[in-house]
DNA sequence: AAGGACCCCAACCGCGAAGGG
DNA sequence: CCCCTTCGCGGTTGGGGTCCT
């Protein structure tokens, strides 16, 4: 049977000659890429549209990137499946000259094997149950992490700058492919301002520069009472992250702080509105709220990350075995 | 050298969404 | 609305190359 579109059509299937290449080719690039239906009548072809516009995806088309992939594109390809799954069209954006039927085989043939010799299931990310240990590691909070990246501490509230004391830690390097933290430089810098009643508050501001391509924003064992990544298409920019924590203090961390998150595009700076504002309840439930005006970026894809139960996620066994190796 | 097993990946298939009449 | 066509996506297949015995 073959494709409704071209029932009616002398159809040749299988793989593309040459000479089919060429005529495809020489059409699609006279004529723009129209009509797919209409394009094996006008292009001489036997095949039916949808097998032209395959081809022409796959394989013909002159941005398309060849050879095998590389670490880091693994790596993307890797992370984004963690937070959307199969959608081998979404993966495939954010590596460019790569199709989806390529991630996809890909997929397949190397990372699905890899992850499974790894331990993990190649669909959740989580350790195979054969792998899982009978006493499962669970840290939920910042305050039990004695590993967090940066802990914060001030002796005083509101007190001078010599007085505020700050400590910075960093967590061993997790394997790869299992957590990825991004190499962090922190800088950090008071400022005062005067509230409303004249008295003079605070701001304590951090700026840590990910040099990363994928960025994360992590989970409250690692940085910030938030769980959220973001992905960068292009390899080699970097992020800049503020965090500004408001009336800091040792106490006001623990119970009902306002964290805000902002990212700026460095290379662009089109991305300078994007932020999030991440609020930890005072019960420890985190809300999430987000607002963009960058044209820039994937919404698609933040909206599968806000949506997925990746914000609320919490170490489990597998978050043990990347600190246990 | 032969042939069976395995692997990779290009191509196909079917389904759902979108769009136009 | 409904119907039909087209497009796009994810799952699957099978041909051909490579490896192994």
């Amino acid at each position: 049977m073959g494709h409704r579109c071209c029932s009616k059509q002398k159809i040749k299937r299988g793989l593309w000659s040459p000479e089919e290449d060429e005529k495809l080719l020489r059409y699609i690039n006279t004529h723009g890429q129209k009509s797919w239906s209409s394009v094996p009548k006008f292009a001489g072809l036997q095949r039916c549209g949808k097998s032209c516009r395959l081809r022409w995806i796959n394989y013909l088309r002159p941005d398309l990137k060849r050879g095998s992939f590389t670490a880091e594109e693994e790596q993307i390809i890797i992370d984004i499946h963690r937070i959307l799954g199969n959608r081998w069209a979404q993966i495939a954006k954010h590596l460019p000259g790569r199709t989806d039927n390529e991630v996809k085989n890909f997929w397949n043939s190397c990372i699905k094997k890899k992850l499974i010799s790894q331990g993990l299931d190649p669909q959740t990310h989580t350790l195979l149950s054969s792998h899982r240990r009978s006493s499962v590691c669970t840290i939920s909070n910042i305050h039990q992490n004695s590993n967090s990246i940066f802990i914060m501490s001030s002796h005083i509230p509101n007190a001078p700058l010599e007085n505020t004391s700050k400590t910075f830690s960093t967590l061993p390097k997790p394997p790869a492919n299992i957590v990825q933290i991004p190499s962090v430089d922190v800088s950090s810098e008071f400022q005062t301002t005067t509230s409303n009643n004249g008295e003079p508050r605070q701001h304590l501001t951090y700026e840590l520069l990910m040099e990363n391509a994928i960025t994360n924003i992590c989970s409250p064992t690692y940085m910030n009472p938030s769980a959220v990544e973001l992905f960068n298409n292009d390899n080699n920019v970097n992020w800049v992250s503020t965090v500004n924590v408001e009336d800091f203090s040792a106490q006001t961390l623990e119970e009902g702080t306002q964290v805000q998150v902002q990212v700026q595009h460095e290379k662009d700076k089109t991305c300078e509105d994007m932020g999030i504002d991440v609020r930890e309840a005072n019960n420890g439930n985190i809300e999430t709220s987000a607002s963009f005006e960058s044209s820039n970026f994937d919404f698609g894809l933040l909206e599968s990350v806000l949506t997925s139960e990746f914000i609320s996620y919490d170490f489990n066994c597998m978050d043990e075995l990347a600190w246990n190796f």
